[in-house]
RNA sequence: GCGGUCGUGGCGAAGCUGGUUAACGCAUCGGAUUGUGGCUCCGACACUCGCGGGUUCGAGCCCCGUCGAUCGCCCCA
């Protein structure tokens, strides 16, 4: 049996939908300008060991890649997320080399994912993410979150809320592991099957866990802060002093761990609090990361970064009911009233588009009515009739269709009354350039 | 990977305990208005009911499978 719909957990983009995408991949290039970011674009699958490093205990790598295998026995794997793609390309074009360190990158990425969909979740997803690496002081940790901030709240999301945590460093982050599956290798046996999961995969989870949460095992668990060192601690609380001075209010959550397993020290997640987000309500996070860099082969450079999933910021602005989308609009809608204008419309339509100007024409196919409906539904601001009488004398018929003002004119002039009606400050005596910002 | 709900024209949405031509609204097209739209009225086009199989004299309605969406879990962007 054939099955022509598109894969599960994938989507077609077209339309308004699309054109949402485009309102917000145009403020990312106008922000990371701003900002200082420079793009980034790495391959769409890398060799497997990119992704898949030792120990890794992450769902994301471990359960959810798209692997397979190419002519030959390479592992090749489609990128789950951005970062560790990126920080091969950093590495292995030796961009660590710049004068200019901290370096400052963004991507905007298509994500494989093989998770069951839902509402906020796909298994084609896109993110755009920025990430600074080569430097380590807690105001940058402070930047990324700030700037991850401004460019939700400039597309209107009210509803979100900053969650925070730090890892310690790796020592830190080490022991308490380690102290935690002491801590419960034997209760465990009596904790549910996810904890149990859990144990072996990512025992930082367990703390998490909402069936056993009263279990005495539980209450009395180590807890990270205990285990965190001076310099951990101190960098936490210069990153939360950093923030405070931005005016961003953070939720130090001390559960929060993340997904990807090579963060150290600060963690942060943005989710959206509004009521019909659904249960997949991250719109951003990331971390800092000491030994990426340094276990993909390069010097010991610490970075740091967010993702941000397009779909959901998409899913979070749809909760708020904000709406991205510019009404569209065009500049002239040609109608013909006569089979023998058709040619004419054709032409014409031609010269207004060389010259900029949005157009849309009719042959001569629909009647008349349909036709004005459909120079309606471009929005189209002047209407031009190519009739039967007209034609005879090299004139037609021109409507602006805001102030129903109606003329017949030659059609040498078409552009001057064009240049009257849609640009009020043209100079009737330059030439027919036109210079309204909707024609480029 | 687990559990629940759902899938009818381009869109929204009826469809009773299975029974002749599958409502209705929006949109589209035509006409009223032989060359002036956005209102109104009339008319038309368009769905083998996600797909496959089964039960039945007969299935959009029942059963099984499958694909997909959605909600919760899990996980994350």
């Amino acid at each position: 049996m054939s099955n022509y719909q598109v894969p599960r957990g994938t989507q077609d983009l077209f339309g308004d939908e699309l054109r949402k995408w485009h309102a917000i991949e145009a403020l990312i290039r106008q922000m990371t300008q701003v900002f200082g970011y420079d793009e980034i674009r790495t391959p769409e699958f890398e060799h497997t060991e990119v992704f898949k490093r030792e120990n890794d205990s992450s769902d994301v790598v471990n359960k959810e890649m798209y692997t397979f295998t190419d002519r030959g026995d390479r592992s090749l794997t489609l990128k789950p997320e951005g970062t560790a793609g990126l920080i091969r390309s950093f590495v292995e074009n030796k961009l660590y080399t710049s004068p200019d360190l901290p370096a400052k990158y963004y991507y905007v990425t298509p994500c494989f994912r093989y998770e069951r969909p839902q509402k906020g979740r796909m298994r084609i997803h896109h993110q755009f993410g920025v990430e600074i690496l080569g430097d380590k002081t807690p105001a940058i940790d402070a930047e990324v979150i700030l700037f991850g901030m401004q460019l939700v709240t400039t597309l209107g999301l009210k509803d979100l809320k900053v969650l925070i945590n730090t890892l310690g460093d790796s020592e830190s982050r080490a022991a308490y592991q380690k102290a935690l599956k002491e801590h419960f290798n034997e209760p465990i046996a009596h904790f549910c099957a996810d904890c149990q999961r859990r144990y072996e995969q990512n025992p930082l989870r367990i703390l998490d866990c909402k069936v056993d949460q009263d279990d005495p095992a539980m209450i009395n668990a180590p807890k990270l802060r205990d285990y965190l060192n001076d310099e951990s601690k101190a960098y936490f609380e210069s990153v939360l002093n950093f923030l405070k001075d931005t005016g961003i209010e953070v939720e130090i959550a001390d559960k929060l761990v993340r997904g990807l397993d090579y963060y150290t020290h600060t963690v942060f997640e943005v989710v959206s609090v509004n009521a019909s987000m659904g249960s997949q309500s991250t719109v951003f996070g990331g971390g800092r990361y000491d030994n990426l860099v340094s276990d993909l082969g390069g010097p010991a450079l610490s970075g740091i970064g967010f993702g941000m999933g397009i779909e959901r910021l998409l899913v979070a602005l749809e909760a708020e009911g904000i709406d991205l989308l510019e009404p569209q609009q065009s500049d002239v809608y040609i109608l013909t009233l006569d089979p023998s204008a058709s040619s004419l419309a054709f032409q014409l339509t031609n010269e207004l588009r060389m010259n900029g100007f949005i157009t849309h024409y009719d042959v001569y196919q629909k009647s008349f009515k349909s036709q004005f409906k459909s120079a309606d539904r471009k929005k189209a601001q002047v209407v031009i009739l190519l009739g039967e009488n007209e034609l005879k004398n090299n004139q037609v018929v021109m409507k602006h269709v805001a102030t129903q003002e109606q003329v017949t004119i030659a059609i040498d002039d078409i552009f001057h009354q064009l240049a009257h009606w849609l640009d009020p400050d043209h100079d009737e005596h330059c030439d027919h350039d036109h210079q309204g910002e909707s024609h480029v």
